[in-house]
DNA sequence: AGCCAGGCTCTCG
DNA sequence: CGAGAGCATGGC
């Protein structure tokens, strides 16, 4: 096992607040418990277990990170662990420009004390957002949670630290191996069966390469080109860029559960369209991702 | 029981 | 080319 601390993070962040989405999380997957979150992340093609908690405060952050893998975990192994961390946890994101940015809005200023120092968790890939918004078009959470489970479980690398068995998101190429009537039984429909492994084989091709559009500023192009693929839609693109970039200039305006926690905490609980969710959200300028992000928070966290 | 869920594609007219 | 059906599962 490899012990270190991180301290170069920019505060203010919460770490158990932005891990606490995870409580319900599989515990052989990425889960956050007792104060402690732990994944199985690939680091220089190593799978390691994580183990992260915070041993600082919200002004002045710091986290202990323990590392267990059954290959050797060299120096540099190491470094490329605090980087993938950092990036995970967006610890180097700075919230102060948002906040202030955000000063003039009574009720969101109301709501963000209460969540001060959140910062999103980003997928490790941007492939991993996108299977997730895939698999997430249309169903109902609870259902999708549970299919992605089985999706990482039958497709994922595994490995088995302290005698119990952790799995990793599948690579790409090992979705695009997966046969349709493999995906199907995940609970996917025929029709994301194929846009998966699909969309799988295009990077596995090297035809396609997801983490490139990070570099692009307008999130608006990445959505026009992801577009053109089968399968992908608006919605998709959206909440890809906002769980896997850490890009925060747009939102899913139609997505129905923002509409929800926009109309509960604007509106008086009046269903919303998403043009009336874009209007409202006009004033958030470039921030309009992040308090959306704030505001599913918020309703999970039953803040009034 | 039946309807609907944090969309998207495909097929008709 | 616009509207509408169809999809899978699970919760209400």
């Amino acid at each position: 096992m490899v012990e270190f601390t991180i301290v170069d993070i920019e505060s203010p962040y919460d770490f158990d607040l932005s891990s606490k989405i995870f409580s319900s999380g599989d515990e052989q997957i990425a889960k956050y418990d007792k104060s402690k979150y732990w994944q199985i992340l690939r680091i220089n093609d190593k799978l390691m277990l994580v183990v992260i908690r915070s041993i600082g405060t919200v002004e002045k952050p710091k986290l202990q990170i323990e590392l267990k893998s059954n290959k050797e975990i060299l120096d540099e192994d190491k470094k490329r662990a605090e980087e993938v961390i950092c990036s995970i946890f967006n610890l180097k994101f700075d919230l102060k420009p948002f906040y202030e940015a955000l000063k003039k809005d009574r009720i969101f200023s109301r709501l963000a004390k209460e969540m001060y120092g959140l910062k999103c968790v980003t997928t490790p890939r941007v492939f991993e957002a996108l299977i997730y918004s895939i698999a997430e078009q249309q169903i109902s959470l609870n259902v999708a949670l549970n299919i992605e489970k089985r999706l990482i479980k039958n497709f994922g690398d595994t490995s088995k630290i302290d005698n119990k068995t952790f799995y990793a998101f599948p690579d790409p190429n090992k979705l695009a191996l997966g046969t349709v009537k493999q995906l199907r039984a995940l609970g996917l429909t025929f029709r994301k069966a194929e846009y998966i492994r699909d969309i799988s084989r295009l990077i596995a091709d090297g035809k396609l390469d997801l983490e490139e559009f990070k570099n692009w500023d307008n999130s608006k192009d990445i959505t026009k080109e992801l577009c053109k693929i089968r399968g992908i839609g608006v919605w998709t693109t959206e909440m890809m860029i906002m769980r896997g970039m850490n890009k925060w200039e747009t939102m899913a305006a139609d997505d129905l559960g923002l509409r929800r926690c926009i109309s509960h905490y604007y509106c008086n609980d009046k269903k919303i369209s998403g043009d009336e969710a874009r209007e409202t959200a006009e004033k958030w300028g470039k921030w309009k991702g992040l308090v959306s992000f704030y505001l599913m928070m918020a309703e999970m966290f039953e803040i009034q």
